[in-house]
DNA sequence: TATTAATCGAGACGGTACGTCCGGTCTTCCA
DNA sequence: TGGAAGACCGGACGTACCGTCTCGATTAATA
């Protein structure tokens, strides 16, 4: 088990009488199938993610799953919404610094067991859209939008020229190592500090 | 175990006698299997993709396929490695021009049908190592050698400063298309420009 | 590895917990399934049954047949065994009245659709030694005891000599009738009443 | 290799020009493809009988058989055809002898490797009826002729009763030998012996 | 001696079946 | 009512076989 599930996501599918009828939900097998649902994902890839596995793995069954989430694609966008947001760090005003700081919270969080299959599994077209909006707007967005703060910064103040074409100064930061990755050459952890003298040379 | 399928190999398995016995294969069995390949990975992604669908496409058998690739995923690269790959371009001395036209048929590239999806997959644990091995030899390494001819010609020259991270500019290239598609905003047909652009302002 | 259906039993396989868990078997594909397989076995023999045709006669899928049998021998001695079992016979204290009785239920069964094939398929050394085991179990041991015990009987009372060799009046009755057939001369309708006035002559 | 080919078999398939021209055909291919194909036969059965099997087993291909033989069943047939018929045996006067001696010769020939199995094979609806056929006229009516001749003999001069039903007591002497083999019991050294106490008792 | 024709080894091809696995739905018992 | 177990349909996957075909290389009788 790798990832823990966010506590605050609510019940996925939720109960039709707000008023809880029955034999209340196990809690735990929410947690024990979205964070088996992770390490599928992470190692088989969206394709290779079986629902039989995910229960056998969680210590439950199918239907448990089918009960809470409408199917294969749902879990998926709900074990990926699962994972903790990275908090905001704290600004320096050391632009490069900054940038530094930033680099190595995304180098420690892909670099996790599955990160870069989950970017492998998020960038096939077999992945459900609803699967890969909630990747978005839960993961990539919120990293973009911390870089590009530091890159704007730096602008601004003249660290870096004017017409800089910040989105590709930001795409550039994580996709070098999506690239190198690629190449078979996944970058030693001096990359995060390489990258900030890259940008503030 | 081969996948390749380069166009100087018309079969895709090497034939372990050159001296070819036995009935040849019929290359428009491999024309209409790959061209069927092509359509069912852009109209249904990696997932969609069935074998049998294909075979009936193409007008033959699901055995003929596996005569040739030893299953689906292979099939799938060697579909992508089967279009054709841009020859090597010649350089101008522009070294803005030369990445802007090397960026130019990268783009093309990977806009193909499944060509992200591709990606996608190469970069996932589940993949099996010699698909991977043989994508980044036919399909990575090239690429990335003659953006850093390039690169390194811009630094020979002076147009580059001395102390440059080649490395990272080449991987920052196709990196920033990878992750402006993972983050929902592929770029537009003007991506290699203000590619090049950004690298040689 | 349980093939037996026995009446009794009316699950092919037997459930490891004696009370059933989850939803049960359909018995009526259970019965489409043995219909389906003994027409299919006397329309085409046992090398031309096909899975997939009895799963569509019997409107259903192959799986729903793997669930229960593990392969297309074991469907077939299912199906050749589900039929009817003559049940133990009134013993009149006529031996030769009971031992025509034995013959003709003899008879009758091995006269059923693919009842000679199942033999010749039990009599191979290839056939899978579980299989035979149940064969005979089921099929093959009662049918013989019953037939000892008349023919015990009648050396009891002295309607056959002291010395006879029980084993040998035994298999005579049975096996005439392979050795006939192996002969391409499958004895008629009075086989049993001549094999009986045979022995008691 | 168990059995030895008929060597006066003529080629199975009459040349079309019987002046031969071109290469001739490899005899000792007719001979190891007919033996192979023997063994399988009696190993697996006429539906395990697989022609690439054959055809490894006997050094040769696929298409070798096919040049001589229009398929799988006249290929069984051929194979059977080639089995060399049991020599006519010298006839005593001592029925009970000459009764022993024949049981005795079908017995070493059945108890060959396959022989039970092979039995088994003409048994099944599956076999082509062709291939029954010459296995009843080349193997099974001989020994039954030769059986029968001296159980005539013996009811022609006294030994046996008048009334004798001779088929069932010919068919009881070998009968009662697939009967033993198919209830697991095949019987010892002494059946013959024993067989022939039990008619001439 | 050169030609011709058939065989041999090798393997591709269409078609069909087998046995396994998964996804999504359902039905039963038990807590 | 939820949970565990498991059956159900539909469909894909990968393997094996049959009978046909098409190659290159070989081998003998003929021209």
């Amino acid at each position: 088990m790798q990832y823990a599930a966010a506590p605050a996501a609510p019940h996925p599918r939720e109960q039709p009488h707000p008023r809880e009828r029955g034999r209340p939900r196990d809690g735990a097998i929410d947690a024990a199938v979205l964070a088996a649902t992770l390490d599928q994902l992470a190692a088989n890839g969206y394709e290779g993610l079986s629902l039989v596995a995910v229960a056998r793995a969680a210590g439950t069954t199918r239907q448990a799953i089918y009960r809470r989430w409408p199917g294969k694609a749902a879990l998926a966008v709900a074990a990926v919404a699962s994972l903790p947001e990275a908090a905001d760090l704290e600004r320096t005003g050391d632009h490069r610094a900054d940038l530094h700081a930033e680099l190595a919270a995304f180098h420690r969080g892909v670099l996790r067991p599955g990160g870069v299959s989950m970017v492998g599994a998020m960038l096939q077209d077999g992945a459900d859209p609803e699967l890969r909006r909630v990747y978005r707007e839960r993961i990539v967005a919120p990293r973009r939008r911390r870089i590009r703060a530091v890159v704007e910064a730096a602008v601004v103040d003249g660290s870096l020229p004017a017409g800089t074409d910040v989105e590709l100064v930001v795409a550039g930061c994580t996709g070098s190592f999506y690239a190198l990755a690629l190449a078979g050459a996944p970058p030693g952890p001096d990359w995060p500090e390489r990258m900030a003298a890259h940008v503030f040379g």
